[in-house]
DNA sequence: TTGAAAGCGCTACCAC
DNA sequence: GTGGTAGCGCTTTCAA
């Protein structure tokens, strides 16, 4: 049998609700008495009955992620990122791969405290809940929750304008331009928007829709690219997945990173740093974000009522510079 | 305030007592009672109090997964079918992204009834335990838990067997040959031994070390098979990922799959349909891999006494045709 | 500063 | 068949 706050009580010959206090650290207990039941209760390996305190608190300490169903470097990174945050607090966090409905039912039912959900389209709008809900994922009037956005337009910004800043004028963009997903569309507008704002040439055949995330995606990216007569001097790509297949085949066309085409990827990840050029890249930090995420998910959980708990917030990306970008200089040209 | 079963007792004119047999389908009821009962509580949305439930009856019906730390898609498809079993049992499984020594901790404080464990590699060993845990990896001798295996061995012979039939000799295997992690070893060794069971000429320069599990390193592996001056027939690839690899640089060796050279690759997902070219794979299906996984945590739950309980499993694999395989004629020959 | 006791929602046992 | 009730382990008044 476990060891339960009676087993303690007794041996240290106090009551147990006196024991639950010393426990909760309750400051009306006087502290030897405090000390000398945590000591026992070190030694006989108490642990806490969490049902039991679920029962009487009605509160789990846990925190539900609804886990996206597609697996992605960045996701994974993501949620490892936040479960790290979580521990830091007193809460826990517990991981679902159902679909939504499902997911929810199951988060419901172990009456976690609240839940953060990715949001990967628009299909799944969540109803509104008596539960706290955090969705991490593009604002959008539709939604009831309150949003956490990693604000694509201004990464974008962010990496034109760093490109413009090492001379670059001509700047392809490679990405997934499906318009089902707004994160997706975000980003290609946001490039868009900063190329205008930059007053940088806007080339058609300079947009390459790769109509999808993966690594070949960006591959086959590449070669559409190429295809034009004459070569962009930078690339913008829309993801990390995509970015590998970039690498791969602007190295396969003879071509070398920074020094024939710069490139900026977005997704501001540590796994940039490893690829076979360390990428430049742009994109909110994932530990910034995951705290963020955790912070919000918390405060709509703790104080319901903020006015606060309910705002959406939009993040501050920033850029990180590795060895993927070179000035331009007119010496250097993109070979064919 | 939420249902309980008192306010059920209430309005249907019961003792809560009743409610509480009637919602547990007890034959002690009488049917038209517990008819009456059953429809309150679908009226008034009454959720059974989790943690209630689990306070008295000191089960939780939670498994818990230590979710491995790499994403690979195998990895995350099987969890999902791991996932739907387990729905279908009155169990439900929550995900923990810790590392080992951490996840068992969450996972005791949640007090789950039982553990599934990735094994991926050597280094943790996991000690005894009061909570039943199951193992899905390599049998071995030190493991104190019950172990699935996917008898990666047999895998390899229904591959080279196939190959053999079609009438391929030269049969290159591209795989991590890393020899820290078993999985890897057993399938290499499987591929070495059914070679020299079924007389199958082993060539040196045929067994290509990719040096990890990525869709690089096959496309790596590749390059450096092609090296040769002469070339296999036919390629099996050790993974997943590593098949991704292969078909991209296979295809840009200016050579057909199955008509240049045939592959078979192992991990018997259903991805692999939807590749480039489906390839005919090896391994254990998925979902009778799951189940397997499902049933023996069970198992070692509900009859932790019973001798099978602790007795490792060793799967049966089957060979999954699709398109990339060929019978070998005397005018197909590879070109250079 | 400590203790007694109520009660969270439920299951299981025993009595009727 | 049904109802009464103890008790799971804990937190939280309230009284001492």
């Amino acid at each position: 049998m476990n060891v339960t706050i009676k087993d303690i009580a007794k041996i240290a010959n106090v009551s147990y609700s006196t024991v639950s206090k010393a426990l909760n650290n309750s400051p009306l207990v006087k502290p030897t008495t405090k000390e000398k039941i945590m000591t026992i209760a070190n030694e006989l390996g108490y642990q806490p009955n969490f049902a039991a305190q679920r029962l009487v608190s009605n509160r789990t300490n846990i925190i539900g992620l609804i886990w996206p169903t597609i697996d992605r470097v960045v996701l994974s990174t993501l949620v490892t990122e936040i479960n790290k945050k979580i521990e830091k607090t007193h809460y826990s966090m517990i991981l679902s791969v159902e679909p939504i409905p499902k997911s929810l039912e199951t988060f419901k039912r172990f009456q976690v405290d609240g839940i953060i959900y990715f949001d990967e389209s628009f299909e799944n709008e969540i109803p509104e809940m008596d539960l706290p809900l955090v969705i991490y994922g593009v604002q959008d009037p539709y939604h009831v929750h309150p949003v956490v956005d990693p604000n694509h337009a201004k990464s974008m910004f962010l990496a034109v304008n760093h490109l413009k800043n090492l001379g670059h004028k001509r700047i392809a963009y490679i990405g997934d331009l499906n318009t089902e997903d707004p994160r997706q569309v975000n980003k290609f507008n946001g490039y868009l928007k900063a190329m205008n704002d930059l007053q940088l040439p806007l080339n058609e055949q300079d947009h390459i829709d790769t109509g999808g995330l993966n690594w070949n995606h960006g591959y086959d990216g590449v070669k559409k690219l190429f295809q034009s007569n004459t070569l962009p001097t930078a690339i913008i790509s829309g993801s990390y997945d995509i970015s590998e297949g970039i690498l791969r085949r602007v190295k396969e066309e003879q071509m070398d990173v920074p020094n024939d085409i710069s490139i900026v990827s977005y997704d501001n990840v540590p796994q940039m740093e490893k690829m076979e050029v360390p990428l430049t890249s742009v994109g909110v930090s994932l530990s910034y974000l995951a705290k963020k995420i955790t912070n919000k998910i918390i405060e709509h959980i703790e104080k319901p009522d903020s006015p606060s708990a309910k705002e959406n917030i939009l993040l501050q990306p920033i850029i990180t510079e590795r060895d993927s970008c070179k000035p331009l200089n007119e010496t250097t040209k993109p070979t064919f």
